[in-house]
DNA sequence: CGGATATGTTTTGCTCCGCACCAAATATAC
DNA sequence: GTATATTTGGTGCGGAGCAAAACATATCCG
């Protein structure tokens, strides 16, 4: 960020960007459909198949695309060879902290998930310190096992990242300020790089909502929607969108930051000290005050909410009345963001997923009723299936990304 | 629009993208830093010096580029000969329709503005088909001045771009809906490619305040800010809003439709039949309420507000208060949608502009107390310089955008 | 006036795509 | 079973366009 007052002057460009560019397109096209012959990408692609082939080689020399037999027949001409994603030779991996767990998930470059850790840790109390060494051991661990694993040939990590939640200058790889983990100005990815030893993949660190929302851009219910909107549940509510395919990250990577939206100026006083917060009406522990539930400070969300998915399912009135108050609240709170970003599917993650049945109606009027847009139904909410490691799976692929961008990085090693 | 759900694959490229890419960096450095030399565009664009020599022989061609004298020496070494952007062959309009005005303005390739045109006209009462017709006309007349005032080369009209106070699609180029203009489902580019003849120049609709904010974006005081949100002020509330330097459009061109986010479930009702709209605090018309103005229906903006900044100077303690009211509402608004997208700065536009100084201080508060971001100030709010033309201006430089991006698609007419 | 220095043009080489053609592999018609 | 049609994948050639280097041009300075 040299000049933040430039007007956009596109950067050169020259052959490398040419080729560049279609790579990533052959890349990009087998992750969307799987597998496919030279001609095949060569059609969907509008390259010729000369050109196909040629960066398929390349592809192939970088062990990224591997032949996987031949086209069944069925009909005239010679049959194709399918061409798919080759995950042997690169992994990229997220991790992510949050308040009572570090975790990490490791993909192979297809997508598939071939390692997933999870360590409870009390990051508040363990102190920034100890957690950051946490973290880089989990990592440092994970990616000695992951190299040793597959010796057929070298295995590269292409990337790792961190997601935490808070806000993050993504740039800059600093913690700006985490309240749950009592993070402030902590240059984490630095830190971690340290703890890693001489290892030199590029680590990264974003904010869990908007990696979460990656997640569910790339592979979720939603996959390939170019504008949506993905909302944590936990204590804290969190935000990240994707606007034309891209993260909206901000000036400061601080976009999404929905939590704190004002709902009702003369509303509940909120932790953050203001009034009126949507997170003082939708965060966990207004969940938690409404349904009068004492749950053990230390309980994952899931077993927080378990309790009061069983006297909603019991059928207890003021237990059905105050999910539908929430429902409501999500919904108010949704359409403001959806008549700023206009997006197709708002994607609710985190501990709404597991009272979904009983929140969804009263959000989904709510939402309808809020939308300007005179779309037939307002944007679609529904909720997520990634589970808990979405934010880590979103950084994993969020790591991979880049590689898939521009597969000659892993040249430079 | 093929497939709303395909995962975003990079188009195609080959060597005319490269061409296109530099003649675009080209143009876009001229129109940064008013003019230079070849060799300063090479070093400065990181291309050669032949290169650029090449590519400002093409655009010196089109009629974009042209020659401007020597350098002035004072430092050994031959003097370079300064370019420039050629205003004189390729034109673009802006028109804006609203309440009771149709308002056209024209600019030249280098930006300058070289007609203005305003036409009283209450859209609501003559209907669609004549506003149109109006419209059509009012463009039609000036296209053919525009044209005849200048023989000395052909001179190309390169689009016309209208903005309207409403919800538009701008892919399909129809206005969706504006209640205040009582259009709905309107394809208001088809109709006035109609009224303007043979003439091919290509039209496109826009909201009025998305494009206010890419004048902004372009030639505002926050020129070059990357992200940036433009709020107008009339009877209603639009926002336009500018994100890694792109208009954020949303899925069907409804993004920035913030005029009916909720600030208060309880609150007064609007309009539109909701209950705590931002409008309905910020409105002009709430404001006329509050201060228990009268103004006549048809007058402009301008006329209305002018008597309360009258009082507001002569210290009259019920406006200051009103005011004062007013800017909170402002500044709670803002910090939502701040808390969302993360901007450098928003920007006030429309009668917000007048009364500034009585609104600013409160707003400016409330902005800060409920911004996450821990950017020392939060993101800065200052007040549009463009005046009443901005969307006008902010659609005739959208039009000339696209002869920027791609100057050969001149040569298709 | 001659060297130093900077600009702008010309020449050469390289990369990478499209086009045309060819070999390979299979289905189908006879 | 053989010939033909059809489709895939690869190779050679030409063209577009950028980089690097050499060259011509214009000015300043001693």
């Amino acid at each position: 960020m040299d000049d933040a007052r430039a007007l956009a002057i596109p950067a050169r460009a020259d052959h490398s960007d040419v080729r560049r560019n279609n790579l990533e397109l052959v890349l990009r096209h087998l992750n969307a459909v799987g597998s496919d012959s030279r001609a095949g990408i060569a059609a969907r692609g509008r390259l010729t198949r000369a050109t196909v082939s040629r960066l398929v080689g390349e592809l192939i020399e970088l062990g990224l695309v591997r032949e996987a037999g031949r086209d069944g027949g069925g009909r005239p001409g010679r049959p194709g060879t399918r061409l798919e994603l080759d995950g042997q030779h690169v992994l990229a991996v997220g991790a992510e902290v949050n308040v009572d767990y570090v975790s990490l998930l490791a993909i192979d470059f297809a997508g598939r998930e071939v390692l997933r850790r999870r360590r409870a840790f009390d990051a508040m109390l363990a102190g920034p310190r100890a957690s950051i060494a946490a973290l880089a051991e989990l990592c440092a661990t994970a990616v000695d096992d992951l190299t040793a694993r597959r010796r057929k040939r070298a295995t590269i990590v292409a990337g790792l990242t961190v997601a935490i939640p808070g806000l993050v200058d993504v740039a800059a790889g600093v913690v700006a300020n985490a309240p749950n983990l009592r993070w402030r100005d902590l240059p984490v990815a630095a830190l971690v790089r340290q703890g890693l030893g001489l290892n030199r993949a590029p680590v990264q660190v974003g904010n869990d909502a908007n990696l979460a929302a990656i997640a569910e851009y790339r592979i979720g219910v939603a996959a390939g929607t170019p504008n949506l909107v993905y909302i944590t549940g936990e204590v804290g509510i969190g935000g990240g969108i994707i606007v034309g395919g891209q993260p909206l990250l901000g000036t400061s990577g601080y976009g999404g930051e929905i939590g704190h939206m004002s709902i009702d100026p003369e509303g509940p006083r909120c932790a953050c000290g203001r009034r009126g917060c949507w997170e003082a009406y939708i965060g966990l522990n207004a969940l938690m005050k409404h349904v009068r539930s004492n749950p053990p400070q230390g309980a994952p969300p899931e077993a927080k909410v378990e309790p009061v998915a069983r006297r909603a399912r019991a059928g207890d009135r003021d237990t059905l009345a105050v999910l539908e108050e929430l429902g409501r609240r999500i919904g108010i709170g949704a359409a403001n963001i959806a008549n700023v970003v206009d997006p197709q599917v708002i994607i609710l993650g985190g501990y709404f997923v597991d009272l979904a049945q009983w929140i969804l109606p009263a959000a989904k009027q709510a939402l309808a009723a809020g939308t300007i847009a005179p779309n037939a139904e307002g944007p679609r909410l529904i909720t997520s299936t990634l589970g808990f490691a979405a934010a880590a799976r979103g950084g994993a692929i969020d790591a991979m990304n880049a590689v898939m961008s521009n597969p000659t990085m892993l040249l430079a090693r």
